[in-house]
DNA sequence: CAAATTACAGATAACATACTCTGAAAAATG
DNA sequence: CATTTTTCAGAGTATGTTATCTGTAATTTG
């Protein structure tokens, strides 16, 4: 798979954080419980973004994590990168070690588009947008056996007792 | 990485066979030690090619391995299927099972058609054309400590003690 | 037929990834 | 200040990939 499991949890969890109304600090036990990911593990995964800088926490009751930016200056290479690290995008079809235009592979001029495609894409796809995307009918952003957002939703819409959201 | 060692090993080796002047059988060995290899693994990999009809093999000496096809009529996405499977072409991003455009996840419309890209690609990379590259000047194909094929290649020229090709 | 050379088969070990569990530390609430 | 809720930190487990090793079957050569 292109992306590590670790990663593609992290991406999910970003984009359900963007999907809703309101940039608020959301418990990762929801987060969890809502994408069917493994509390703990989602813990760690997310862990990765906050000391990225991606994301800010806070403990305690109401605490959670949220995002640190606005939703359209993050992107779905910035999420990739500080969990995954950004090999993808360098990195080669066949992975030699130390590639470039130099000492090429028999693929290279092929690939290094499609590479850069991918770089380029990903650094297109915002979390503004993909949020939006995910709350569009008939969009599922995991394997979830419950359906996106029920009552969760409106109860933090109407919630409004919120911890701080600058640190 | 998008491929497994295995499969990426599995692919050198196959360009590797291709790049020579003749389609001949050539020791497992031989392959190891030019592509800086771990021989017994690169048997285990090779032997899913020969299971999948895209090579034939030879035992004994001289014996080895060969494609089983003309180089034109072999691509990369016949021997990425014999090793990796064809779940690359088809899973997505976020790796979701069923995925579809009735069920579409926020990266699909942008993902599906990279994934497309890639497939097409793979599908016109023949062994011929990727031999062909790896003859050229400053084209390596592995990370390989030794330089592409010395002496060895001369052996194989002049040599003409070779087991029937046709199994 | 004996010896050498090769692919084949399976067991085992080393390593990385994915996941689980336990116990802290921080913050709010009453 | 005690209790609850949350993130944080780290150890431990499970599983899969990668690599190694040992032995066997097929084939040629002399
Ligand atoms: S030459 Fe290009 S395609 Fe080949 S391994 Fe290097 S970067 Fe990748
Ligand atoms: S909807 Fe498309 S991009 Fe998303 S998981 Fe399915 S196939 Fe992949």
């Amino acid at each position: 798979m292109l992306l590590s499991k670790s990663c593609v949890y992290g991406v999910q969890a970003a984009i359900y954080m963007a999907s809703l109304p309101r940039n608020e600090y959301v418990a990762i036990q929801e987060i969890a419980r809502e994408l069917n990911i493994s509390f703990h593990f989602l813990t760690k995964v997310l862990q990765n973004l906050t000391q990225a800088g991606l994301m800010v926490s806070y403990r305690g009751p109401n605490g959670g994590i949220a995002l640190a930016r606005p939703t359209s200056s993050i992107n779905l290479a910035d999420i990739i990168d500080a969990i995954d690290g950004s090999d993808i995008f360098h990195e080669c079809l066949f992975g030699l070690p130390g590639c470039g235009i130099a000492d090429p592979c028999p693929a290279h001029e092929n690939w290094s588009t499609m590479r850069a495609r991918l770089h380029n894409l990903c650094h297109m796809l915002t979390l503004e947008e993909l949020g939006k995307r995910a709350n569009q009918l008939n969009v599922r952003l995991a394997n979830a056996s419950v359906p996106m957002k029920p009552a969760t939703l409106i109860a933090a819409i109407t919630n409004s007792s919120q911890a701080p959201i600058e640190k």
